[in-house]
DNA sequence: TAGCACCTATAGCGGTGTTATATGAACTGA
DNA sequence: TCAGTTCATATAACACCGCTATAGGTGCTA
């Protein structure tokens, strides 16, 4: 007869083995002691996860998919740059409070091996930021931006992970946190390529650029195609509405 | 009788174990394959060593102190803002170059064990900025500057080695560096918006209008017009060209 | 020569990741 | 009902790992 509150190995192997993890402090944790704490022989360990590293490699994975639903379950707040910046000091406090998980999800990336998730927090981020671009707040290209934001979050919350938690000093965060967003992004007024509700003046874009190309003519674009790209550039210009 | 070419095992150790961790790819490497390679056998690493783990401290401790020997002579080009970029691109430089002894140095900083070296590197790029704070160039403490420039510049070079070879963008380490740079320095000439080429805000200006074409379509262009319209608007906003 | 640090080697201990093999349980089809 | 199959777990052992108690050179000083 089976306990019925009783979960399943695996996932007893699972928990035991983050469990473990987050308690150790960084020292190797062996399958002997993940196994005796969840109550269970070695092969169900190589049996469900093939390998101590897989099991690892399913720890990590499970962690990083709270981050992910942590971060998709972010309220929008409505304005774009607000919202990229509670996205960044949700990653850091995600960081400080699992800090061992972070440290393998971030410090350990090897080549061919780990990115995919990475690259998936990046994916998402970029969504945020095709947000921001659709309000007219970018300067670079959303994939690009999501890029260097998400680098230097990194880099921040592995430093403040490093300082003893007493000491942190969490404004180093919100410091380069507005230095690389202000480089991204234009901070909702004072911009001239935007209007004063959500929706973007093309037009006022479009003259913008159209006065660009007239100092410096991009080679991307043959004589030719530029010629009409410009004409078009004018038509869009002159509307009149918004 | 003796090779005098030879060095002594304590030297061979360290080289073995630091030829043997860049070559195995972050995989562990243990200590029978070191001492062999050392030709020696394993007491004499713990009589010199005491552990695995001072064997590997030592290797990592040399390669900080490369670290830090190539950044201390670094020439200075006499304008304090140059010179952080130059010490950016070294320390990415640096990470590309050893990825796996990066990866210890700075993608593993467990607290209370590994910062004092981070803190030596952050110690100098201190140095760094107290000469750009001289110059009148600081808008923030050479401290606060110090440490969210390293911050990023950890980032970054992690990103940039998680990334296979052949596909890494430098362009990250650039915008970053500008963005993290502008917002801790006033900068005479550069401004954070353009290239180290003279691209100016033709990107800017097309990025913007690409993104405010995207919440609203004019109805001034047909839709195939439209089509080929945003294609050329982002050859131009990928400023690879020039 | 004796004595004395220093450095290195022999041989082995306990622990680790892993697996070949076997046992049990649950479900299937006849 | 029961043989057959599949899945899940256990027993016991292997090869390797980090590490060390002990002992043996080696070169120096006296």
């Amino acid at each position: 007869m089976k306990k019925v509150g009783e979960p399943p190995p695996k996932t007893r192997l699972l928990r035991a083995a983050a469990a473990l993890l987050a308690e150790s402090n960084g020292e190797p944790v062996s399958t002997r002691q993940i196994t005796q704490a969840a109550r269970v022989t070695a092969p169900t360990l190589y049996h469900h996860f093939g390998d101590k590293e897989g099991l690892f490699d399913a720890v990590v994975a499970e962690g990083f998919s709270e981050y992910l639903d942590a971060e998709r379950n972010l309220p929008t707040s409505g304005q774009p740059v607000e919202d990229l910046r509670m996205h960044w000091d949700n990653h850091v406090q995600f960081g400080l409070d699992h800090p061992h998980l972070y440290l393998v999800m971030f410090g350990n990336i090897r080549p061919e091996h780990r990115p995919s998730m990475v690259a998936s927090a990046e994916a998402f981020l970029e969504e945020v930021l095709v947000r921001a671009a659709a309000a007219a707040r970018l300067v670079v290209t959303p994939r690009e931006a999501a890029r260097s934001i998400l680098a230097a979050n990194i880099g921040v919350t592995l430093m403040l992970i490093a300082e003893p938690a007493a000491k942190r000093n969490l404004e180093l965060s919100a410091m380069t946190r507005e230095a690389v967003i202000s480089a991204v992004a234009t901070d909702s007024e004072a911009d001239p390529t935007t209007d004063t509700e959500g929706s973007p003046s093309v037009v006022v874009a479009a003259i913008a650029l159209n006065a660009a190309l007239q100092s410096s003519h991009p080679d991307q674009l043959s004589s030719s195609e530029l010629k009409l790209f410009l004409e078009w550039l004018q038509r869009i210009s002159s509307r009149s509405g918004s």
